[in-house]
DNA sequence: CGCAAACTTTACGTTTACGTAAATGTAATC
DNA sequence: GATTACATTTACGTAAACGTAAAGTTTGCG
C-alpha cells in the first residue's frame, strides 16, 4: 500500500552507503528512534533527515554525541519558553564551532593553493634541464 | 645558549594545549621526527608547523593518516618528476575532499539559520500568547 | 647533598564507533 | 515446504587516538 514514506533499514543503509549495523547503533545511542512494525524498523523522511544531518556532522568531523546536540535542534520540545531561549544559545555555540571550521578550511585551501604552486614550479624546472635526475635543493619551508 | 628556536616537549605542549602523551604518539606513528640532544626531544620550528597542521586537520575531522597525506605536501621528496607528478595528484584529492566539506559547512551554516529564524518567531509567538502552549505542528525540512 | 620538575620508556587501559559472528524470525517465491 | 532474502537481538572483537600508571634519567636550585 503506502510505500511512499515506507522506508525499510536496508533502504536507508543503501541510499547512504552506510551497514544496517550502523543505522542500528544509532538508534542504540537514541539518535534515531524508528516506529516498529512488529519487530521491523519503519523509517519515517524525518528519520531519513536526521540521519542526513548525522552523517554530515561526521563528514564534518562531529562526534555522534555533538550531532546529537545538532539534529536535536530540529527537534526542539516546542513551546516552553527557557527551552527556546536555551535552544538559541546551543544555535549560537554551533554556529561558533562551524566558523572556526571554516576559518580552518579557508586556510587549508590556501594551503593547497601554495603547495600546488609551488608543485607545479618545481616540476617546470625538473623538466626545463630534466635529464636524469637530481636539480639543485631548493630552499624549504 | 640558542633558546630562539629550541623547543621542549612540554613547550609544544602548552602551546597547542595538548599532552605530551599526544607528542609522542604523532612521533609512535612518525608524525614528527624531533631532533633529540641525547634523550630529550628537541622541536625546531618547522616540527612546530607540522604539528600545527596535524591540529587543524584534526578539528577538521581528519583522521591522523590523513594528517600525513597533508602534512607531507609540505615536506615531499623534492626532484623526482614523478613523485612531483604524484603530489600534484594528491593535492588534487586533499582539494575535493575539503571542498565537500565546504558544501557540508555552507549546508550547516544555512540549517542553522534557519533553525534560529524558527526558534526566534516561536519565541515571539510564546511571549505574545504566552499561556502554556501548544503550537501547530510546522512541516519539516 | 637532597629533592623537585621535567624529561624518558614501557605497557596496559579506555573511549568511540562501529565490525562481525551466531542464532533466530518472517516473508515471498519456486 | 525448502530455499532465498532480509530482518531481528545478543555479544564479543577491533582500530584509532590517546589516557594513565610505573619506573627510571637528567637538570637546576637551595
Amino acid at each position: 500500500m503506502t510505500e511512499t514514506t515506507e522506508l525499510g533499514i536496508g533502504d536507508l543503509a543503501r541510499e547512504f552507503d552506510i551497514t544496517t549495523r550502523t543505522i542500528r547503533h544509532y538508534e542504540d545511542i537514541g539518535l534515531l528512534k524508528p516506529q516498529r512494525r512488529g519487530q521491523t524498523r519503519i523509517y519515517s523522511p524525518s528519520d531519513r533527515t536526521r540521519l542526513r544531518l548525522i552523517l554530515r556532522g561526521k563528514r564534518l568531523g562531529f562526534s555522534l554525541e555533538e550531532s546529537r546536540a545538532i539534529v536535536d535542534l530540529y527537534d526542539p520540545a516546542h513551546g516552553n519558553v527557557e527551552q527556546l531561549q536555551a535552544l538559541t544559545g546551543h544555535i549560537q555555540q554551533q554556529r561558533e564551532k562551524v566558523t572556526r571550521q571554516l576559518r580552518d578550511i579557508n586556510k587549508m585551501i590556501k594551503s593547497l593553493d601554495e603547495a600546488e604552486t609551488a608543485c607545479r614550479k618545481a616540476l617546470k624546472k625538473a623538466r626545463k634541464n630534466a635529464p636524469k635526475a637530481g636539480g639543485k635543493k631548493s630552499g624549504k619551508t
